[in-house]
DNA sequence: AATCGTATTATGGCCTACCAAATACTGTAG
DNA sequence: CTACAGTATTTGGTAGGCCATAATACGATT
């Protein structure tokens, strides 16, 4: 009995990741951070050699990674990194505003001064993370923004569906967030959602999150379909 | 642009699914219809020679239901059916009603026939199937009502996450439509999101939809709670 | 020369067999 | 009756091989 206590204390973080997950991780990352290219072909033998694993944890890799819509199975021709197409991302925008909308309404509701304070603080680190023009750090700190607002009211689930739709657009994202004037709109569209659920306004927070993604989503529908003829 | 007409004629079907593709359906299927039961243990060689397949495929497969939340991976122990706790089913019925009552208004927005023909059709095939006692009939029929409410106004993307949600809570469904003068509400329900649409109201729809979503959730949780103590 | 087989290669799908480490189980000695 | 050692079970991971198919290259025939 004197064991439990102590292994509760001191856990370490993550004392056993699988190989199977450290892979994953990597392959997901490489995929959104552009080294691997929409429509690239990703050969099994070659993720081997590249990851140094064997072929039976490359293969489940890529079956998760297809089932999170990052890579696409052509039938009889292999995997290859999918390609997004623009109206695939208006979708995800639209969804992530129905959801980001819904979590905001429900923090306006709570009303706890909590989570107003803690999406403060992300607020703060935006604006920060923009001064710096340090771009990796607005989006984790967008992210824990948006993670705020779902899980103060433990909505863990939605929070799971605005993330795996996340991963599809992220490259969409790191390219809006360097838009001219995004630096000043955004986090003042965020401190709009902030101030709508410090007044209990739900239908403003709500409405307040939905601009927010909808005007993200502009942004990114711009650049994609600029970016579209080049090709 | 030219080849997109043809081949969508001539298009012959999927003659060639791929093994892992039919284990994959057989083992979500015994998941979702209770032949294995919450708390399971999915031991893969046993897998192996229940579905007569190597443990290569097996263990791709476990690894998409883990992805699909069907599965649950204790560390060093093994998959395990996921276990439905009241919550998650509680928050997986509320993105369900954000998701459709938005498809529901977009269909009242759009306002073409088409729309309002194809969901009575989904609507009297549901009416038909509880006068027979078809319960198979009519899951499958109102999931194909959903379907037509989130396709035809080009929701591909949100009618998958609504369907990869829904696999979650099949088993409650399940039960919420036997549920005493369900045959009756679901319907009558239904038939006013049908009616909303018609109207052109979009807001009504978003509405209808939602509370149809909330009665089938408010079920649910009756139901669920009442099974949980006689574990 | 153009076209039509045919060999080769690349690759995915699938299988068997094996090993190591963690966990659960069991039987025995003290 | 407990503690401990040994054994079985099972996952995580590796290695390698077989077969089918698609694409490519190459050579032969008309």
């Amino acid at each position: 009995m004197s064991g439990a206590l102590k292994d509760a204390a001191i856990r370490v973080e993550r004392p056993a990741k699988t190989l199977r997950e450290l892979a994953l991780d990597k392959v997901r990352e490489a995929i959104v951070n552009g080294y691997f290219r929409p429509g690239d072909r990703l050969v099994e033998r070659d993720l081997c050699a590249q990851l140094g694993v064997s072929r039976t944890v490359v293969r489940e890799v890529l079956r998760h990674l297809e089932s999170e819509g990052l890579v696409a199975n052509l039938p009889n021709k292999g995997p290859i990194v999918a390609q997004l197409d623009i109206d695939e991302a208006r979708q995800i925008y639209e969804i992530r505003g129905a959801l980001e909308g819904m979590a905001a309404r429900l923090c306006a509701e709570r009303g706890s001064p909590e989570i107003v304070a803690a999406l403060e603080e992300s607020l703060t680190a935006i604006r920060n993370s923009y001064r710096d023009s340090d771009m990796a750090g607005v989006l984790a700190n967008t992210s824990s923004f948006y993670q705020t607002l779902f899980t103060m009211v433990d909505r863990h689930v939605a929070w799971g569906v605005v993330n795996l739709l996340t991963v599809r657009i992220n490259h969409l994202r790191s390219m809006t967030i360097k838009t001219e004037r995004r630096g000043i709109e955004g986090p003042l569209q965020m401190s709009k959602i902030v101030d709508a659920i410090r007044r209990g306004d739900g239908e403003g927070a709500q409405r307040a999150a939905m601009d927010h993604v909808a005007a993200a989503s502009a942004i990114a529908e711009a650049v994609l379909s600029a970016q579209k003829p080049a090709e």
